[in-house]
DNA sequence: GTGAAAGCGCTAACAG
DNA sequence: CTGTTAGCGCTTTCAC
């Protein structure tokens, strides 16, 4: 009794099918059977608690990696998020609510989920195939960093894009609905927008809001670095937007709050409650739940495609 | 010509080895020996390119289930977090930066990283053992939930638990040193601290400074909903301490921020930034590194012991 | 130098 | 109803 393997406080090192059937007098099929519930095969209830008893006895757990080699699913999920080398705090807050949302999800849905950073410069998509991914969500892709991609991950695969700036029609995305939110905005306090502040990752919609709204290219700031607000703000005469409420609680510093709406794209607008006079604008919390969606019905229809190519998240009224 | 199997826009479908093997005239042996630079092998020159050119050919990515089945590793590394059912947005959002640095070092260490969030009431633990994870860190975990733990997780896995609410000598910790940082603020203000708020996941911390500066219960605030902030601080009429900087975000509508001082615990310092006449104070940044480390020392002398059970993380100065 | 072959742990026909 | 068998894609002795 001192030759025998470690063990530890668990009790078993680390039973495999193999082990079960030993133990429970059947064969590995009829373990399979059992633990896995196989419709089509009858087995007697007599047999099912053997196995069933022999599983938890010696503490099984299936070997997913083993599983996912035979059927042609992994039961993994990725959440590909494309970061920049020089990447801002209020940017990397503004990631961090939708990933714990869509990890969330994807976890309630039964898929183990794996979280990749990859660099702007050199998107390394390999984690697609090497992992064979079942769904792929892909944050903050730029078109650059798309051509990558579409020559070189394996078709078939589910890929949605969030907050990505990619025309190409080829993509399924999930984006704010950034002009209507700017009216919206704009109505509601019935005030004229003179300037606009938005971070790197909506500068797209920085592009769509100059032309809505006729700004000099001057009123708008697309923050790079903090500094670059207060001289900004300092300049301004209007009222004005602020997309991210991070950005948002900086501006506070230099501006009086009353004097901008923000745009809460960071997934965190209770934040804004420490500023009692300000003014902010709320899109439905659902761009989670409609990546979800088109990431389904793009696995159920892969051959038609799915409905729309892209949604657009609508802000609250 | 229309029989064929329909292709992708990367032209192949999904090569393996074998294929690679017979398109350079060569056995998935030497093809194995030539992809993963086997030392020990002496591969010719001229076979290796032929392998090489026919693997980019082929646009071959190797499987890696089918690895991980065979090596004894998954190349996986997992972040746990342990999420209550009525978690607040403040807390969540703490969790954040922390996740996201932990995610950054992993992957450039080339693991992937699954991150997965456990029920507090019911933590599934059983990922570990699935996903055959070489690493695994632990965030939020309390006493009551490592139980669960201890009993089932395989041995041999090196586990970090963070932040977490444990006394257990058998688990490996990494967390905040709060009573140097309370010191430390209250002697750098040369102020008395009369209050403490604090967020769930430091409640020990709350514990431990209450004994510490001998607060009345009375005066000590662990935080569970937004609402119980006001009132708290309307009847406080010394100076204080408030962690997480979220919290003390919020607590600048109740109170003026320069009645306490902000025991940053969120990761996301800058925040106050918007709070000109606020004081805070930080830790050193290197929680992630040190659960690295931890991790690390822990496959080493896996028979040992890594040299302490537990890292505290000091505050800056 | 290279390849045949034996699995890793599991599933899915297909026999019995 | 249950067991045998043939792999999934890859690594790794061990012969040739």
């Amino acid at each position: 009794m001192n030759g025998v393997m470690l063990m530890n406080q668990s009790g078993a090192k680390k039973a495999t099918m193999k082990d079960i059937a030993k133990a429970a007098q059947v064969s590995v099929a009829t373990v399979s059977y059992v633990l896995n519930n196989v419709s089509g095969q009858t087995i007697p209830e007599e047999t099912r608690q053997r196995v069933l008893d022999a599983a938890s006895e010696l503490n099984y757990v299936p070997n997913l990696a083993a599983r996912s080699l035979i059927k042609r699913q992994s039961g993994l999920a990725g959440i590909l998020v494309i970061r920049r080398h020089d990447e801002q705090w209020w940017e990397r807050a503004a990631y961090s609510p939708f990933i714990d949302a869509m990890e969330r999800e994807l976890t309630s849905l039964g898929y183990h989920v794996v979280l990749s950073s990859l660099d702007a410069k050199a998107p390394n998509m390999a984690i697609i195939a090497e992992r064979k991914l079942d769904a792929v969500f892909v944050l903050g892709a730029v078109q650059d960093t798309f051509h990558q991609i579409s020559r070189h991950f394996p078709t078939g695969v589910p890929l949605v894009a969030i907050d990505s700036h990619i025309e190409d029609p080829l993509f399924y995305r999930v984006q704010y609905d950034y002009e209507r939110a700017a009216l919206t905005a704009i109505e509601r306090n019935n005030q004229h927008c003179r300037f606009l502040v938005a971070d790197r990752g909506s500068i797209d919609a920085a592009a769509q809001l100059t032309a809505l709204l006729s700004l000099p290219t001057s009123q708008v700031l697309v923050l790079e670095t903090e500094e670059q607000l207060q001289p900004f703000l300092a300049r301004q005469t209007g009222d004005g937007l602020i997309l991210n409420e991070y950005v948002g609680l900086l501006a506070s510093r230099w501006m009086a709050p009353s004097r901008y709406t923000v745009i809460c794209t960071a997934g965190t607008p209770e934040l804004l409650r420490s500023l009692p006079s300000s003014s902010s604008l709320l899109f439905e919390d659902r761009k989670h739940l409609a990546a979800l969606e088109l990431m389904q019905s793009l696995r159920n229809d892969s051959y038609s495609g799915p409905p729309h190519k892209s949604i657009l998240i609508r802000p609250l009224t």
